[in-house]
DNA sequence: CGTCACTTTGACCGATTTCAAGGCTGGTGG
DNA sequence: CCACCAGCCTTGAAATCGGTCAAAGTGACG
Protein backbone atom coordinates (compact mmCIF):
# COMPACT_ATOMS: atom_id res chain seq x y z
CA UNK A 1 0.00 0.00 0.00
CA UNK A 2 0.99 3.31 -0.47
CA UNK A 3 2.30 3.58 3.54
CA UNK A 4 3.92 0.30 4.24
CA UNK A 5 7.32 1.52 3.27
CA UNK A 6 7.12 4.55 5.52
CA UNK A 7 5.21 3.37 8.60
CA UNK A 8 8.66 0.84 9.70
CA UNK A 9 10.79 3.77 9.41
CA UNK A 10 9.20 6.48 11.03
CA UNK A 11 8.94 3.68 14.16
CA UNK A 12 12.37 4.45 14.20
CA UNK A 13 12.58 8.11 13.84
CA UNK A 14 12.19 10.01 17.82
CA UNK A 15 10.67 13.22 17.98
CA UNK A 16 9.44 13.16 14.27
CA UNK A 17 7.12 9.33 15.54
CA UNK A 18 3.28 9.39 15.50
CA UNK A 19 3.05 11.19 12.56
CA UNK A 20 -0.12 9.09 11.72
CA UNK A 21 1.60 7.65 8.62
CA UNK A 22 -0.57 4.68 8.80
CA UNK A 23 -4.08 7.19 8.09
CA UNK A 24 -1.98 8.49 5.22
CA UNK A 25 -3.45 8.02 2.16
CA UNK A 26 -6.29 6.25 2.71
CA UNK A 27 -9.62 6.19 1.69
CA UNK A 28 -11.83 7.52 3.70
CA UNK A 29 -15.32 5.01 3.85
CA UNK A 30 -15.86 3.70 0.98
CA UNK A 31 -19.71 2.90 -0.15
CA UNK A 32 -18.82 -0.50 -1.12
CA UNK A 33 -15.91 -2.43 -1.05
CA UNK A 34 -14.94 -2.36 -5.03
CA UNK A 35 -11.60 -1.18 -3.77
CA UNK A 36 -8.46 -3.97 -4.47
CA UNK A 37 -10.86 -5.45 -7.37
CA UNK A 38 -9.59 -5.21 -10.80
CA UNK A 39 -13.28 -5.39 -11.91
CA UNK A 40 -15.18 -2.25 -10.83
CA UNK A 41 -17.99 -0.62 -12.79
CA UNK A 42 -18.81 3.34 -12.11
CA UNK A 43 -21.87 2.84 -10.55
CA UNK A 44 -20.15 1.18 -7.67
CA UNK A 45 -17.06 3.33 -7.68
CA UNK A 46 -15.97 5.61 -4.89
CA UNK A 47 -14.59 7.71 -8.10
CA UNK A 48 -16.84 8.75 -9.84
CA UNK A 49 -17.68 11.84 -8.63
CA UNK A 50 -14.32 13.17 -9.62
CA UNK A 51 -13.52 11.41 -12.72
CA UNK A 52 -14.92 11.67 -16.43
CA UNK A 53 -18.31 10.02 -15.31
CA UNK A 54 -18.79 12.87 -13.20
CA UNK A 55 -21.97 14.61 -14.01
CA UNK A 56 -23.32 12.81 -16.60
CA UNK A 57 -26.45 10.88 -16.54
CA UNK A 58 -27.44 7.57 -15.78
CA UNK A 59 -27.80 6.24 -19.55
CA UNK A 60 -24.00 7.85 -20.21
CA UNK A 61 -22.62 6.17 -17.11
CA UNK A 62 -23.93 2.52 -18.33
CA UNK A 63 -22.23 3.35 -21.59
CA UNK A 64 -19.25 4.23 -20.48
CA UNK A 65 -19.04 1.72 -18.07
CA UNK A 66 -19.60 -0.56 -21.34
CA UNK A 67 -15.80 -0.05 -22.82
CA UNK A 68 -14.25 0.70 -19.94
CA UNK A 69 -11.15 -1.57 -19.34
CA UNK A 70 -9.25 -1.84 -15.98
CA UNK A 71 -5.74 -3.63 -17.36
CA UNK A 72 -3.54 -4.85 -13.97
CA UNK A 73 -2.07 -2.49 -11.47
CA UNK A 74 1.04 -1.67 -12.61
CA UNK A 75 4.07 -1.35 -9.65
CA UNK A 76 6.23 1.56 -8.72
CA UNK A 77 8.60 2.05 -11.77
CA UNK A 78 6.00 0.57 -14.56
CA UNK A 79 4.91 2.86 -17.51
CA UNK A 80 1.26 2.91 -18.82
CA UNK A 81 2.81 4.61 -21.92
CA UNK A 82 6.02 5.84 -23.50
CA UNK A 83 6.96 8.94 -25.05
CA UNK A 84 5.69 8.24 -29.17
CA UNK A 85 3.64 5.28 -28.01
CA UNK A 86 0.43 5.69 -30.05
CA UNK A 87 -2.38 7.51 -28.22
CA UNK A 88 -5.31 5.07 -28.39
CA UNK A 89 -7.17 5.54 -24.38
CA UNK A 90 -7.37 8.33 -21.82
CA UNK A 91 -7.51 7.12 -18.42
CA UNK A 92 -8.29 7.83 -15.12
CA UNK A 93 -5.87 7.10 -11.58
CA UNK A 94 -8.18 4.82 -9.57
CA UNK A 95 -5.41 4.44 -6.90
CA UNK A 96 -1.79 4.91 -6.44
CA UNK A 97 -0.13 8.38 -8.22
CA UNK A 98 1.22 8.40 -11.64
CA UNK A 99 3.44 11.05 -13.38
CA UNK A 100 4.00 12.11 -16.37
CA UNK A 101 7.31 13.24 -17.98
CA UNK A 102 9.71 13.71 -20.81
CA UNK A 103 13.45 13.38 -21.19
CA UNK A 104 14.86 15.74 -24.23
CA UNK A 105 17.72 15.57 -26.40
CA UNK A 106 19.84 16.50 -23.80
CA UNK A 107 18.44 13.47 -21.66
CA UNK A 108 17.27 15.86 -19.28
CA UNK A 109 13.98 14.77 -17.37
CA UNK A 110 11.25 17.12 -17.03
CA UNK A 111 8.07 16.74 -14.98
CA UNK A 112 4.90 17.61 -16.90
CA UNK A 113 2.65 16.10 -14.16
CA UNK A 114 1.40 14.59 -11.37
CA UNK A 115 -1.97 12.56 -10.81
CA UNK A 116 -3.89 11.69 -8.21
CA UNK A 117 -6.75 9.51 -7.80
CA UNK A 118 -9.97 10.27 -9.88
CA UNK A 119 -7.56 12.48 -11.82
CA UNK A 120 -7.58 11.93 -15.39
CA UNK A 121 -4.43 11.34 -17.82
CA UNK A 122 -3.19 10.58 -21.18
CA UNK A 123 -4.46 14.03 -23.01
CA UNK A 124 -0.92 14.68 -24.24
CA UNK A 125 -0.82 13.42 -27.47
CA UNK A 126 -5.30 13.41 -28.04
CA UNK A 127 -4.37 16.16 -31.02
CA UNK A 128 -1.67 14.46 -32.66
CA UNK A 129 -2.09 10.45 -32.21
CA UNK A 130 1.25 10.01 -30.29
CA UNK A 131 1.79 10.57 -26.50
CA UNK A 132 3.92 13.66 -25.95
CA UNK A 133 5.19 12.42 -22.52
CA UNK A 134 5.89 9.22 -20.43
CA UNK A 135 2.99 8.03 -17.90
CA UNK A 136 5.03 6.11 -14.48
CA UNK A 137 3.17 4.56 -11.73
CA UNK A 138 4.54 6.46 -8.58
CA UNK A 139 3.50 3.34 -6.28
CA UNK A 140 1.06 0.56 -6.97
CA UNK A 141 -1.33 2.14 -9.13
CA UNK A 142 -4.68 0.97 -10.90
CA UNK A 143 -6.68 2.57 -13.19
CA UNK A 144 -9.66 2.99 -15.44
CA UNK A 145 -8.92 3.10 -19.34
CA UNK A 146 -11.51 4.54 -21.54
CA UNK A 147 -10.64 3.33 -25.49
CA UNK A 148 -10.55 6.74 -27.61
CA UNK A 149 -12.56 5.57 -30.34
CA UNK A 150 -15.29 4.21 -27.94
CA UNK A 151 -14.93 7.58 -26.19
CA UNK A 152 -15.31 10.08 -29.04
CA UNK A 153 -18.23 7.60 -30.57
CA UNK A 154 -20.37 8.23 -27.10
CA UNK A 155 -19.47 11.81 -27.13
CA UNK A 156 -21.17 11.89 -30.51
CA UNK A 157 -24.21 10.37 -29.22
CA UNK A 158 -24.08 11.35 -25.52
CA UNK A 159 -23.47 15.60 -25.22
CA UNK A 160 -23.16 15.36 -21.64
CA UNK A 161 -20.30 12.88 -21.76
CA UNK A 162 -18.78 15.44 -24.77
CA UNK A 163 -19.23 18.00 -21.93
CA UNK A 164 -17.78 16.44 -19.70
CA UNK A 165 -15.05 15.93 -21.44
CA UNK A 166 -14.54 18.87 -22.45
CA UNK A 167 -14.71 19.98 -18.93
CA UNK A 168 -11.82 18.09 -17.99
CA UNK A 169 -9.77 19.27 -20.92
CA UNK A 170 -9.95 22.85 -19.54
CA UNK A 171 -9.33 21.81 -16.28
CA UNK A 172 -6.58 20.33 -17.42
CA UNK A 173 -5.41 23.54 -18.96
CA UNK A 174 -6.11 25.69 -16.00
CA UNK A 175 -6.16 23.90 -12.87
CA UNK A 176 -3.06 22.19 -13.91
CA UNK A 177 -0.63 24.21 -15.53
CA UNK A 178 -1.94 27.81 -14.36
CA UNK A 179 -0.46 27.49 -10.57
CA UNK A 180 3.33 26.11 -12.20
CA UNK A 181 1.96 29.36 -15.01
CA UNK A 182 1.65 32.17 -12.09
CA UNK A 183 4.70 30.61 -10.38
CA UNK A 184 6.64 31.52 -12.73
CA UNK A 185 8.16 34.50 -10.95
CA UNK A 186 7.71 33.59 -7.30
CA UNK A 187 10.62 32.13 -4.49
CA UNK A 188 11.44 29.27 -3.59
CA UNK A 189 9.35 28.89 -0.38
CA UNK A 190 6.06 30.49 -2.39
CA UNK A 191 6.42 27.40 -5.38
CA UNK A 192 7.08 24.52 -2.28
CA UNK A 193 3.86 26.13 -0.36
CA UNK A 194 1.75 26.46 -3.86
CA UNK A 195 2.30 23.12 -4.15
CA UNK A 196 1.83 21.67 -1.09
CA UNK A 197 -1.86 23.41 -0.22
CA UNK A 198 -2.77 22.48 -4.32
CA UNK A 199 -1.83 18.98 -3.26
CA UNK A 200 -3.59 19.02 0.01
CA UNK A 201 -6.78 20.13 -1.94
CA UNK A 202 -6.63 17.51 -4.23
CA UNK A 203 -6.34 14.77 -1.70
CA UNK A 204 -9.26 16.07 -0.08
CA UNK A 205 -11.02 16.35 -2.80
CA UNK A 206 -11.01 12.55 -3.27
CA UNK A 207 -11.75 11.81 -0.06
CA UNK A 208 -7.70 11.89 1.63
CA UNK A 209 -6.67 13.96 4.42
CA UNK A 210 -5.78 17.43 3.49
CA UNK A 211 -2.85 17.61 6.43
CA UNK A 212 -1.60 14.57 6.70
CA UNK A 213 -0.20 12.70 3.24
CA UNK A 214 2.75 11.13 1.62
CA UNK A 215 4.34 12.96 -1.01
CA UNK A 216 3.67 11.20 -4.39
CA UNK A 217 7.03 12.70 -5.59
CA UNK A 218 10.26 12.89 -4.68
CA UNK A 219 12.50 15.93 -3.91
CA UNK A 220 14.22 15.85 -6.99
CA UNK A 221 10.85 15.27 -9.12
CA UNK A 222 9.07 18.03 -7.04
CA UNK A 223 12.13 20.33 -7.76
CA UNK A 224 12.18 19.52 -11.42
CA UNK A 225 8.35 19.81 -11.07
CA UNK A 226 8.69 23.33 -9.65
CA UNK A 227 11.79 24.22 -11.75
CA UNK A 228 14.18 24.22 -9.10
CA UNK A 229 16.87 21.66 -7.92
CA UNK A 230 17.18 19.07 -5.37
CA UNK A 231 19.45 20.79 -3.21
CA UNK A 232 17.34 23.70 -2.80
CA UNK A 233 13.74 22.04 -2.04
CA UNK A 234 15.56 20.24 0.74
CA UNK A 235 16.42 23.82 2.16
CA UNK A 236 13.07 24.73 1.71
CA UNK A 237 11.43 22.12 3.28
CA UNK A 238 13.65 22.22 5.98
CA UNK A 239 12.92 26.20 6.50
CA UNK A 240 9.21 25.61 6.02
CA UNK A 241 9.91 22.76 9.80
CA UNK A 242 12.06 25.26 11.08
CA UNK A 243 8.83 28.04 11.05
CA UNK A 244 6.45 25.35 12.13
CA UNK A 245 4.60 25.24 8.72
CA UNK A 246 5.04 21.91 8.44
CA UNK A 247 6.88 18.74 9.59
CA UNK A 248 8.20 16.58 7.13
CA UNK A 249 10.32 12.78 7.73
CA UNK A 250 11.52 11.61 4.31
CA UNK A 251 8.07 11.53 2.22
CA UNK A 252 5.69 11.60 4.68
CA UNK A 253 4.09 15.42 5.45
CA UNK A 254 2.48 17.06 8.16
CA UNK A 255 0.75 20.57 7.36
CA UNK A 256 0.50 21.87 10.99
CA UNK A 257 0.05 25.38 9.63
CA UNK A 258 -2.58 25.02 7.10
CA UNK A 259 -3.60 28.81 7.09
CA UNK A 260 0.33 29.81 7.17
CA UNK A 261 0.86 27.54 4.05
CA UNK A 262 -2.39 28.90 2.03
CA UNK A 263 -0.85 32.66 3.15
CA UNK A 264 2.83 31.89 1.20
CA UNK A 265 1.29 30.67 -1.56
CA UNK A 266 -1.40 33.15 -2.61
CA UNK A 267 -1.12 32.77 -6.53
CA UNK A 268 -5.25 31.88 -6.96
CA UNK A 269 -6.33 34.05 -9.66
CA UNK B 1 -2.65 50.02 -38.23
CA UNK B 2 0.21 48.28 -36.55
CA UNK B 3 3.32 50.28 -37.03
CA UNK B 4 1.95 53.71 -37.98
CA UNK B 5 3.20 54.71 -34.37
CA UNK B 6 6.48 53.33 -35.10
CA UNK B 7 7.92 54.59 -38.28
CA UNK B 8 7.62 58.16 -37.48
CA UNK B 9 9.80 57.90 -34.74
CA UNK B 10 12.24 55.24 -36.98
CA UNK B 11 12.97 57.55 -39.61
CA UNK B 12 14.54 59.80 -36.12
CA UNK B 13 16.78 57.00 -35.22
CA UNK B 14 20.15 57.38 -37.05
CA UNK B 15 21.59 54.35 -37.71
CA UNK B 16 18.62 51.87 -36.38
CA UNK B 17 16.98 53.59 -39.52
CA UNK B 18 15.98 51.72 -42.39
CA UNK B 19 14.63 48.25 -40.48
CA UNK B 20 11.68 48.45 -43.19
CA UNK B 21 8.98 48.77 -40.65
CA UNK B 22 6.67 49.62 -43.12
CA UNK B 23 6.60 45.83 -43.83
CA UNK B 24 6.00 44.59 -40.28
CA UNK B 25 3.53 42.28 -39.49
CA UNK B 26 0.89 43.43 -42.39
CA UNK B 27 -0.43 40.10 -44.23
CA UNK B 28 1.18 39.24 -47.51
CA UNK B 29 -1.04 38.95 -50.64
CA UNK B 30 -4.40 38.00 -49.32
CA UNK B 31 -6.70 35.90 -51.86
CA UNK B 32 -9.39 38.29 -51.45
CA UNK B 33 -9.60 41.82 -49.86
CA UNK B 34 -11.85 41.10 -47.26
CA UNK B 35 -9.38 42.43 -44.48
CA UNK B 36 -10.96 45.78 -43.18
CA UNK B 37 -14.15 44.98 -43.64
CA UNK B 38 -16.69 43.66 -40.72
CA UNK B 39 -18.61 41.51 -42.80
CA UNK B 40 -16.52 38.29 -43.64
CA UNK B 41 -16.74 34.97 -43.80
CA UNK B 42 -14.90 32.22 -43.70
CA UNK B 43 -14.49 31.34 -47.19
CA UNK B 44 -12.73 34.39 -48.18
CA UNK B 45 -10.70 35.04 -45.40
CA UNK B 46 -7.31 34.45 -45.31
CA UNK B 47 -7.15 32.93 -41.66
CA UNK B 48 -9.55 30.02 -42.44
CA UNK B 49 -6.20 27.97 -42.56
CA UNK B 50 -5.34 28.29 -39.00
CA UNK B 51 -8.31 29.20 -37.12
CA UNK B 52 -11.28 27.56 -35.86
CA UNK B 53 -12.41 26.40 -39.56
CA UNK B 54 -9.29 24.91 -40.33
CA UNK B 55 -9.50 21.46 -41.62
CA UNK B 56 -13.09 20.87 -41.53
CA UNK B 57 -15.77 20.02 -44.73
CA UNK B 58 -17.53 22.41 -46.85
CA UNK B 59 -20.47 21.63 -45.14
CA UNK B 60 -19.44 22.30 -41.49
CA UNK B 61 -17.97 25.63 -42.68
CA UNK B 62 -21.16 26.78 -44.01
CA UNK B 63 -22.43 26.63 -39.98
CA UNK B 64 -20.01 28.55 -38.42
CA UNK B 65 -20.18 31.01 -41.22
CA UNK B 66 -23.69 30.89 -40.08
CA UNK B 67 -23.22 31.80 -36.83
CA UNK B 68 -20.12 34.16 -36.73
CA UNK B 69 -20.22 37.53 -35.49
CA UNK B 70 -18.04 40.24 -36.37
CA UNK B 71 -17.78 42.69 -33.51
CA UNK B 72 -16.31 46.12 -34.29
CA UNK B 73 -12.72 45.86 -33.75
CA UNK B 74 -11.31 47.44 -30.68
CA UNK B 75 -8.59 50.09 -30.32
CA UNK B 76 -5.12 49.25 -28.21
CA UNK B 77 -6.34 49.07 -24.51
CA UNK B 78 -9.68 48.21 -24.60
CA UNK B 79 -11.31 44.55 -23.80
CA UNK B 80 -12.89 41.76 -25.51
CA UNK B 81 -13.92 40.45 -21.77
CA UNK B 82 -12.75 40.91 -18.43
CA UNK B 83 -12.35 38.76 -15.83
CA UNK B 84 -15.56 37.32 -13.81
CA UNK B 85 -17.73 37.99 -17.17
CA UNK B 86 -19.56 35.39 -18.30
CA UNK B 87 -18.42 33.17 -20.53
CA UNK B 88 -20.40 33.41 -23.95
CA UNK B 89 -18.14 32.57 -26.48
CA UNK B 90 -14.97 32.20 -28.15
CA UNK B 91 -13.09 33.94 -30.20
CA UNK B 92 -10.29 33.99 -32.94
CA UNK B 93 -7.63 37.21 -33.54
CA UNK B 94 -8.37 38.40 -37.34
CA UNK B 95 -5.67 41.20 -37.10
CA UNK B 96 -3.63 42.86 -34.49
CA UNK B 97 -2.81 41.21 -31.59
CA UNK B 98 -4.67 40.32 -27.71
CA UNK B 99 -3.26 39.20 -24.91
CA UNK B 100 -4.69 37.50 -21.85
CA UNK B 101 -4.09 38.33 -17.92
CA UNK B 102 -5.17 38.19 -14.55
CA UNK B 103 -4.63 40.59 -11.52
CA UNK B 104 -4.48 38.74 -8.18
CA UNK B 105 -5.80 40.07 -4.67
CA UNK B 106 -1.96 41.96 -4.52
CA UNK B 107 -2.58 43.64 -7.23
CA UNK B 108 0.16 41.87 -9.05
CA UNK B 109 -0.32 41.23 -13.11
CA UNK B 110 -0.19 38.02 -15.08
CA UNK B 111 0.18 37.64 -18.18
CA UNK B 112 -1.13 34.46 -19.18
CA UNK B 113 -1.47 34.43 -22.92
CA UNK B 114 -0.57 36.03 -26.20
CA UNK B 115 -2.82 35.43 -29.10
CA UNK B 116 -1.73 36.44 -33.36
CA UNK B 117 -3.80 36.50 -36.49
CA UNK B 118 -5.22 33.33 -36.62
CA UNK B 119 -5.04 31.95 -33.19
CA UNK B 120 -8.16 31.08 -30.55
CA UNK B 121 -8.68 33.30 -27.24
CA UNK B 122 -11.21 32.73 -24.51
CA UNK B 123 -11.24 29.55 -23.11
CA UNK B 124 -10.38 30.22 -19.71
CA UNK B 125 -13.38 29.72 -18.18
CA UNK B 126 -15.36 27.49 -20.81
CA UNK B 127 -15.64 25.29 -18.07
CA UNK B 128 -16.80 27.27 -15.39
CA UNK B 129 -19.23 29.55 -17.01
CA UNK B 130 -17.33 32.62 -15.88
CA UNK B 131 -14.01 33.79 -17.81
CA UNK B 132 -10.69 33.66 -15.51
CA UNK B 133 -8.92 35.90 -17.25
CA UNK B 134 -9.40 39.69 -18.77
CA UNK B 135 -8.95 39.86 -22.86
CA UNK B 136 -6.98 42.90 -24.07
CA UNK B 137 -6.33 44.90 -27.42
CA UNK B 138 -2.69 45.29 -28.05
CA UNK B 139 -3.40 47.00 -30.95
CA UNK B 140 -6.42 47.60 -33.13
CA UNK B 141 -7.71 44.37 -33.73
CA UNK B 142 -10.64 42.97 -35.37
CA UNK B 143 -11.88 39.63 -34.52
CA UNK B 144 -14.13 36.74 -35.32
CA UNK B 145 -16.93 35.62 -32.26
CA UNK B 146 -18.51 32.03 -32.46
CA UNK B 147 -21.27 32.07 -29.88
CA UNK B 148 -20.74 28.93 -27.52
CA UNK B 149 -24.04 27.92 -27.44
CA UNK B 150 -24.54 27.63 -31.42
CA UNK B 151 -20.85 26.21 -31.46
CA UNK B 152 -21.66 23.30 -28.71
CA UNK B 153 -25.28 22.54 -30.85
CA UNK B 154 -22.53 22.34 -34.17
CA UNK B 155 -20.46 19.85 -32.34
CA UNK B 156 -22.81 17.41 -32.09
CA UNK B 157 -23.93 17.99 -35.60
CA UNK B 158 -20.34 17.87 -37.01
CA UNK B 159 -17.87 15.95 -35.48
CA UNK B 160 -15.23 17.34 -37.34
CA UNK B 161 -15.56 20.60 -35.66
CA UNK B 162 -15.74 18.88 -32.33
CA UNK B 163 -12.42 17.40 -33.81
CA UNK B 164 -11.04 20.60 -34.36
CA UNK B 165 -12.05 21.91 -31.22
CA UNK B 166 -10.84 19.35 -29.06
CA UNK B 167 -7.43 19.89 -31.19
CA UNK B 168 -7.66 23.53 -30.18
CA UNK B 169 -7.60 22.70 -27.28
CA UNK B 170 -5.08 20.47 -26.97
CA UNK B 171 -2.35 23.15 -28.64
CA UNK B 172 -3.52 25.23 -25.76
CA UNK B 173 -2.12 22.90 -23.31
CA UNK B 174 0.36 21.97 -25.21
CA UNK B 175 1.80 24.45 -28.31
CA UNK B 176 1.68 26.88 -25.66
CA UNK B 177 2.41 26.18 -22.04
CA UNK B 178 4.95 23.67 -22.57
CA UNK B 179 7.14 25.95 -23.96
CA UNK B 180 6.84 27.83 -21.01
CA UNK B 181 6.84 24.84 -18.98
CA UNK B 182 9.98 23.54 -19.91
CA UNK B 183 11.97 26.83 -19.33
CA UNK B 184 11.64 27.06 -15.98
CA UNK B 185 15.26 26.51 -15.36
CA UNK B 186 16.51 28.46 -18.46
CA UNK B 187 18.43 31.57 -18.04
CA UNK B 188 16.90 34.86 -19.29
CA UNK B 189 18.64 34.68 -22.75
CA UNK B 190 17.16 31.09 -23.20
CA UNK B 191 13.77 32.16 -22.62
CA UNK B 192 14.34 35.17 -24.72
CA UNK B 193 15.56 33.48 -27.62
CA UNK B 194 12.62 30.86 -27.01
CA UNK B 195 10.19 33.59 -26.69
CA UNK B 196 11.17 34.90 -30.16
CA UNK B 197 11.66 32.18 -32.08
CA UNK B 198 8.14 30.56 -30.90
CA UNK B 199 6.69 34.35 -31.83
CA UNK B 200 8.77 34.23 -35.23
CA UNK B 201 7.40 30.45 -35.95
CA UNK B 202 3.46 31.91 -34.83
CA UNK B 203 3.78 35.15 -37.18
CA UNK B 204 5.01 32.86 -40.26
CA UNK B 205 2.14 30.72 -40.44
CA UNK B 206 -0.50 33.45 -40.72
CA UNK B 207 1.65 34.34 -44.21
CA UNK B 208 3.75 36.99 -41.90
CA UNK B 209 7.21 37.96 -41.85
CA UNK B 210 9.11 35.40 -39.79
CA UNK B 211 12.30 37.94 -39.42
CA UNK B 212 10.87 41.66 -39.49
CA UNK B 213 8.05 42.22 -37.00
CA UNK B 214 6.71 44.41 -34.36
CA UNK B 215 6.44 43.48 -30.83
CA UNK B 216 3.03 43.11 -29.91
CA UNK B 217 4.14 43.03 -25.88
CA UNK B 218 5.78 45.72 -24.00
CA UNK B 219 9.24 44.86 -22.22
CA UNK B 220 7.56 44.61 -19.07
CA UNK B 221 4.60 41.96 -20.37
CA UNK B 222 6.97 39.77 -22.07
CA UNK B 223 8.98 39.82 -18.33
CA UNK B 224 6.38 38.98 -16.53
CA UNK B 225 5.70 36.51 -19.25
CA UNK B 226 8.72 34.63 -19.06
CA UNK B 227 8.88 34.97 -15.04
CA UNK B 228 11.85 37.77 -15.44
CA UNK B 229 11.31 41.52 -14.39
CA UNK B 230 11.67 44.50 -16.60
CA UNK B 231 15.10 45.36 -16.41
CA UNK B 232 16.55 41.43 -17.34
CA UNK B 233 14.54 41.57 -20.14
CA UNK B 234 15.79 44.94 -21.46
CA UNK B 235 19.74 43.98 -21.02
CA UNK B 236 19.13 40.61 -22.64
CA UNK B 237 17.55 42.34 -25.69
CA UNK B 238 20.62 44.37 -25.63
CA UNK B 239 23.31 41.36 -25.04
CA UNK B 240 21.23 39.46 -28.38
CA UNK B 241 21.91 42.72 -30.09
CA UNK B 242 25.47 43.50 -29.28
CA UNK B 243 25.75 39.74 -30.66
CA UNK B 244 24.37 40.60 -33.76
CA UNK B 245 21.54 38.07 -33.17
CA UNK B 246 18.63 40.76 -33.47
CA UNK B 247 18.40 44.63 -34.08
CA UNK B 248 15.96 46.03 -32.07
CA UNK B 249 14.73 49.20 -31.80
CA UNK B 250 11.78 49.66 -28.93
CA UNK B 251 9.21 47.61 -30.32
CA UNK B 252 10.57 46.47 -33.80
CA UNK B 253 12.58 43.70 -33.92
CA UNK B 254 14.94 42.66 -37.11
CA UNK B 255 15.79 38.87 -36.53
CA UNK B 256 19.45 38.75 -38.17
CA UNK B 257 20.46 35.52 -37.13
CA UNK B 258 18.06 33.19 -37.01
CA UNK B 259 19.67 29.97 -36.64
CA UNK B 260 21.37 31.43 -33.88
CA UNK B 261 18.52 32.48 -32.05
CA UNK B 262 17.31 28.75 -32.67
CA UNK B 263 20.58 27.20 -31.41
CA UNK B 264 19.98 29.20 -27.96
CA UNK B 265 16.71 28.69 -27.58
CA UNK B 266 16.72 24.52 -27.98
CA UNK B 267 13.62 23.83 -25.86
CA UNK B 268 11.57 21.58 -27.86
CA UNK B 269 10.33 18.49 -26.43
C1' DC C 1 26.87 -5.71 6.70
C1' DG C 2 27.57 -3.25 2.50
C1' DT C 3 25.51 -0.92 -1.21
C1' DC C 4 22.54 2.24 -3.31
C1' DA C 5 19.23 5.75 -3.75
C1' DC C 6 17.53 9.56 -1.55
C1' DT C 7 18.08 13.42 1.47
C1' DT C 8 20.36 17.00 4.09
C1' DT C 9 23.75 20.58 4.93
C1' DG C 10 27.67 23.77 4.08
C1' DA C 11 30.47 26.99 1.29
C1' DC C 12 30.98 29.49 -2.63
C1' DC C 13 29.67 31.68 -6.93
C1' DG C 14 26.98 33.78 -10.40
C1' DA C 15 22.71 35.29 -12.51
C1' DT C 16 18.85 37.87 -11.62
C1' DT C 17 16.50 41.16 -8.77
C1' DT C 18 16.32 45.43 -6.51
C1' DC C 19 17.08 50.17 -6.18
C1' DA C 20 18.18 54.30 -8.46
C1' DA C 21 18.80 57.45 -12.13
C1' DG C 22 18.45 59.03 -16.66
C1' DG C 23 16.91 58.86 -21.69
C1' DC C 24 13.51 58.45 -25.25
C1' DT C 25 8.87 58.95 -27.29
C1' DG C 26 4.30 60.32 -27.92
C1' DG C 27 0.56 63.02 -26.34
C1' DT C 28 -1.42 67.26 -24.30
C1' DG C 29 -2.12 71.84 -23.69
C1' DG C 30 -0.48 76.39 -23.74
C1' DC D 1 5.50 75.22 -32.31
C1' DC D 2 7.24 74.25 -27.99
C1' DA D 3 7.31 72.76 -23.11
C1' DC D 4 6.02 69.45 -20.18
C1' DC D 5 4.54 65.03 -18.59
C1' DA D 6 3.80 60.06 -18.31
C1' DG D 7 4.94 55.72 -19.82
C1' DC D 8 8.35 52.92 -21.60
C1' DC D 9 13.02 51.63 -22.08
C1' DT D 10 17.96 51.49 -20.74
C1' DT D 11 21.92 51.28 -17.77
C1' DG D 12 24.67 50.99 -13.42
C1' DA D 13 25.76 49.29 -8.65
C1' DA D 14 24.69 46.55 -4.79
C1' DA D 15 22.12 42.80 -2.69
C1' DT D 16 20.02 38.36 -2.77
C1' DC D 17 18.45 33.97 -4.08
C1' DG D 18 19.19 29.77 -6.03
C1' DG D 19 22.65 26.75 -8.41
C1' DT D 20 26.89 24.08 -8.15
C1' DC D 21 30.15 21.33 -5.92
C1' DA D 22 31.32 18.53 -2.13
C1' DA D 23 30.55 15.64 1.80
C1' DA D 24 28.03 13.17 4.98
C1' DG D 25 23.64 11.12 6.97
C1' DT D 26 19.60 7.99 6.45
C1' DG D 27 16.79 4.16 5.33
C1' DA D 28 15.79 0.09 2.20
C1' DC D 29 17.24 -4.13 0.63
C1' DG D 30 19.80 -7.97 -0.65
Amino acid sequence: MYTQANTAAAAKVKIKAGFGLDKCNKLQELPCSTRGSFKQNCNCCSMHIVCLAKSVGEESRQVLNGFIQHPRPLRKGEHFYRQNDDFVALYVVNSGAVKTYFINQQGEEYITGMYLPGELFGVDGMDIGRHRYSAKALDTSSICEFGYSNLEQSCQSFPDIQRRLTEILCAEIFQKQQPLLSMRQNSAEQRLATFLTDLSARLQSSGLSATEFNLPLSRRDIASYLGLVEETMSRTFSRLQKRQIVRVSSRSVIITDLPALQALSMNRC
